[in-house]
DNA sequence: CCTTGCATCTGTAGTCGCTACAGATGGTAC
DNA sequence: GTACCATCTGTAGCGACTACAGATGCAAGG
């Protein structure tokens, strides 16, 4: 089945389904040249590669790694140019690493925090919402 | 210092001082209709008081727990007609502190990936960068 | 009174990474 | 041939700001 899709190319629908990205948003990629334009049928509909699908998976798996779209752009740039240097795309995993850490430590913080406000207010009807007297209190 | 500065009406530039918020921010909150319009001198330039200043530090801490706009709205809606349903705000704390619990789940996955793709990576010197040999990797 | 120079003004456009239309075609199965 | 889904282009919207440009306000020093 994929590869009779394969031999004639996958239409964009396919690419969306095999990769679970959403059709506008492989338009926009493409917008962004993050993906490249693809072949086009008579009708002028799209017709992927089964490279530019596995391109598609990295852009997707990056992605959800929290990777932004232009620290995909270096490392597929990098992969397009065959010149990919691993200790390139090494420091940048961790240096994302370490963004990801810092966000976790900042929402641990939060959550400390509003465990408490809510633990405050739960316990017991006060006259004036603990919750609100705290945002508002001065310092 | 503060009390002549209140006396007069705090400008724009002290209530962001004061605050920590952006002056270009303050000015966004006014036309999303979060702040109010304040007084303006003779001239033109903004003129808050001190309970508009309390009412930005309000917005300010909240932001900083996570709340959204729409949020904080909400919040200081029920503030302005002396309708603080404290169950209400309790409820909006604790489903805040739902999808903040959520996120540290799931940048933990992401941590927990990305250490071991780096991992992979440090060690050794191999011909093919691994990193882009686990994102490239179907499936 | 006048200048200097920072503070503030309005309005608009850009950021990031999509998402959601509208209205017009393409392609395919019956 | 026709029904009907898939795909097309182009544009605008989201959230929460941020960044200008170009024009004034205002307070202190000479």
């Amino acid at each position: 089945m994929a590869d009779i899709t394969n031999a004639r190319g996958y239409p964009i629908g396919a690419m969306s389904r095999e990769t679970g990205v959403n059709i506008e948003t492989i338009r926009y990629y493409e917008r962004i040249e993050l993906m490249p334009q693809p072949d086009r049928t008579a009708g002028g509909n799209r017709q992927y590669t089964h490279d530019q699908l596995k391109r598609l998976s990295f852009i997707k798996r990056s992605r959800e790694l929290g990777f932004s779209i232009d620290e995909i752009r270096a490392m597929l740039t990098m992969v397009d140019q065959d010149g990919v240097s691993c200790g390139e795309v090494h420091a940048m995993t961790v240096e994302h690493l370490g963004s990801v850490k810092e966000k976790i430590r900042h929402l641990k913080k939060l959550e400390r925090a509003l465990t408490s406000m809510a633990a405050e207010c739960a316990k017991g009807d006060v006259p004036d919402c603990p919750i609100i007297e705290t945002l508002f209190d001065e310092r």
